[in-house]
DNA sequence: TCCTAAGCGAGACGGTACGTCTTGTCTTCCA
DNA sequence: TGGAAGACAAGACGTACCGTCTCGCTTAGGA
C-alpha cells in the first residue's frame, strides 16, 4: 500500500498542495491526542477540531479513524525509511537494517513512541509487523542470492520472515516500555540473540545451532 | 485475572446455578456471531437477542463486550488445560507443553479455529499471548530451578518468556490459517526451530553487553 | 390520524406515562423555540437539548422535526376542539363553528399564535386546511341531511370545503397579523362574509356551467 | 421584487450573453428536476450537474435553491404576462384576467403544471399568490375609479384582494391536480361562482350578510 | 496581434445537521 | 425478588449539503 490511501484526488498542483496539506494536519492531530490520551478513546470530531478540519473534508481523504492512523503510520516508516542511509545497501551483517532501527526510534522516542491505549498499540504493532514482514522477506531474498545459500532451510520462508518481524516488534515494545533503558546497540544485540540463531538454522536442514548470534 | 469477572453474585447454590447458565449462554451467543462476522460488528444487543438475555442482567455479568470474550476465552483455555494430562508434568523436554497445544487446537479445530475478523482475531491473539506468556514463566523457573542453570543469561526472563510466547502464537496462527496442512507434531517441530536456539543462547553470559547506559 | 405518529410503543401503562411525558417535553420545546426564532433554522439538536431529550428518544417517537410539529399541532388542535363546548351540535347557523375557533384564538393568542418564520407558517396553515376541510365537508354533509337540501349545487363538495377552509386560515392569519386589533365576532363577520355567499350560489343549480369538457 | 437576482453583473454585451445562458441552464435544469422528484428532495448539486455549470456560478447568480426557484418562476410568470394580449386592457368584466389564466395554464399543462412534492407546490402557491395579489389589488383599484364606487366596503381591501388570489390559486391547484378534466372556462366559471359575490358583497356597507351575529 | 479581465468549471474546504447506531443506566413489571 | 423488557440520555458515526474559497481555463473586447 504505497499509494497514501483510497482516494488519488490528483485535480492540479495547487489542489494537491492544499490536500497535502490538510492530510498532514489531520496526521499531526492524531499523533498529538494519541499522546494524551487512550487511542479509541479518541473521536473523530476531536481530530478534527484539533487540526481545523471540516468533517467532509476528513471522510474525503479516509475512510474513518484507524484509516487516518494507519496512513500517519505509513507516512512516518516511509519517512524513516528515506532518511535511513543505509537502506538498500547489499552488503554488511544479515538483518543489519534493524540497527537503524532501533537508532531511529532512539532519536525519535520523545516525539512518537508515546502513550496510546491498548487497541492503538495493537494497531501499531500489526502494521509494523506487515511492514517489516515485507523488508524482511525483501532481505532473506537478498541474502539467499547473494551468499548463494539453499534456497531454503526447513521453514517457510513466509514464517521465518513473520517471525522475524515479529519478534523485532516485540523487542522494541519491549525496550520503548522499559523508557529505552538499555542503549540501541543493547536492544539491538538482544533483538539478534532472540532471532539469528532460528535464522542460521532455518539454512541448515534443520539440525541445531548453538553457536548463537552469527557476527 | 482469574476471578470470572468483576462481580461475584454469590446468593445461593441455585441462584449460582442459574447464574452459570446465564453466563454459559452469552458465551456460546459471542462464539455463535464470532463465527458469522467481524469481532467488533457485533453489538450487544445482537449479543443479548441471541442469547436471549435481557439488557441489564449482561451487564450485572460483565463490564462490556471485550470482558465477555475475555471471560470466554479464559473460559475455554481453562479447559482446555484442565483436559491436557501432562499438565503440571515437571519432566520431559524442555517447553514440552506446546506439544500439547497443537494436538488440542488440532482435535477442536473444526469448532473453535473458526472464521473471525482482523479485531477478533488481534484479542484472541493478545490473550493467548499473556497467557502462553505466563505458563512459560512458570516452565522456565521450573526449569531453572531443577536443572540448576544460572538464574538468567544475557537475555531478561520476561523478554524471552514474551518471545516464546508470542511466537508460538505466530505458528499456531499460521498453522490454522493454512488449514492444519501439516501435522501437529510437523508444527511443533517448526515452533521448537524458531524458539530453542535462542533458547539456549539466553543461558549463556552474553558476552558483548558491556554496560547499561544510565549507570 | 388519532393515533399520535407512526409508533405504537404500547409496553405497560408506566412506560406510556413516561413516554407521554418525553412527547410533552419535546413538543413544549419546539412551540418554545418556535417563539424564538424562524422554523426552520431550528435544529433537531436545539429541540432536544432544551427537551433534555436524547437523540435516539426523539427519533424513536418522530420521524423528523415536521413530524413533532405535526403531532403537536395535531395535539393542540385536539384539545382545542375537546374544549369547544359547541362541538358537534348539530343546531344553530351554518358554519357555525368558525366563531368558536376565532373566540379560541383570541383566548391563547398570547401562547400560540407566536412568531415563526415562512416555513412555519405554511406548515401551520397547511395543517390548518387539511383539518379544517374535513370539519367542513362534515358540516355540510350535515346541513344537507338537515335541510333536505339537493346534494350538490354547480360546485364540487369537496372545491367548496376546500375553499372555506382556506378563507378561514387566511383570515386567521390576517387577523392574527394585525395583533388581533378587531373583536373576534367581527374577524369572523369578515370571513362569512367571505364566504356565505358562494355558499348559498353553491346551492343553486350553478347555471352557467354548460357542458363538460370531456364526455 | 422585479430585479432578477441579488447581483447587476453588468460588464458588456457578449458577458450578459452568457450570464443570460447560464441562469437559463440553470432553471431549465430545476423545472426538468422539479418534474423527477420532490422539490426539497433536489439539491443544488444536483441542478449544477445537470445545467453543466459550476457551484461558484450558481452562487455568483442565486442566493440558494429557493432564490433560484422563484427567478424561474418569475421569468415564467413574465413570460406568460407578455404574451397574453388582453393585459393591461381596462375594459372587460370584473376580475376579467382570470379567464387568461386558466387559457394560459391549459396550453402549457403538458409543461408546467407537472409533478412537484409538497414543498414545491408550497412555494410555488406561496408566489402566484403574491403576484396575483398585486395583480388583483390593480384591478380592484382600476375598477373602483373607474365605476365610481366608494373606495371601500366592509372588508378591507388587501384582505379581499388576499382572498381572492388564493381562491384563484386554489382553483388552479384542484383543477390541476383533476388533470384540468374540465374546460378552461368551466374551471373560470367556478372560481367566479366561488368569488364574485363576495366582491359584490364588499361593496355595499356589508347589509346583506343576513345571519348576522356580527351585531 | 497580443493582453487583460471576466465568466466559468472544477472541486477542496470548514461547517452544520442529519438520521442511525450503540452504550450503559435506570425503571417497571412479571413470574 | 431476580431477571426480561425496554425507555432513556449521551454522544459518536458516516453521509449529505451548504456556501465560500482558490485555482486554471476559456474567451472576447480593448490596446
Amino acid at each position: 500500500m504505497s499509494a497514501p490511501s483510497h482516494k488519488a484526488c490528483d485535480a492540479g498542483p495547487a489542489a494537491d498542495r492544499r490536500v497535502r496539506r490538510t492530510r498532514g494536519l489531520l496526521h499531526e492531530a492524531l499523533f498529538g491526542l494519541i499522546g494524551e490520551k487512550d487511542y479509541d478513546r479518541i473521536s473523530v470530531s476531536e481530530v478534527l477540531q484539533r487540526a481545523n478540519v471540516g468533517r467532509s473534508t476528513f471522510y474525503m481523504h479516509f475512510r474513518d479513524k484507524d484509516d487516518l492512523f494507519a496512513s500517519a503510520i505509513q507516512e512516518t516508516i516511509e519517512s524513516m525509511r528515506a532518511a535511513d542511509p543505509a537502506s538498500g545497501n547489499p552488503v554488511g551483517p544479515i538483518m543489519g537494517f534493524s540497527r537503524a532501527v532501533f537508532e531511529h526510534i532512539d532519536s525519535n522516542r520523545a516525539a512518537g513512541g508515546a502513550r496510546m491505549g491498548r487497541r492503538g498499540r495493537a494497531i501499531l504493532h500489526e502494521h509494523l509487523r506487515a511492514v517489516l514482514a515485507r523488508w524482511i522477506r525483501d532481505e532473506m531474498a537478498r541474502a539467499t542470492q547473494v551468499r548463494a545459500r539453499p534456497p531454503r532451510g526447513g521453514i517457510p520462508t513466509e514464517l521465518v520472515a513473520q517471525h522475524v518481524a515479529s519478534t523485532l516488534v516485540l523487542v522494541l515494545d519491549w525496550w520503548v516500555d522499559s523508557d529505552c533503558a538499555s542503549s540501541p546497540a543493547e536492544a539491538d544485540a538482544l533483538f539478534r540473540a532472540l532471532v539469528l540463531p532460528a535464522l542460521s538454522a532455518a539454512r541448515l536442514p534443520a539440525a541445531e545451532t548453538h553457536s548463537g548470534r552469527a557476527g
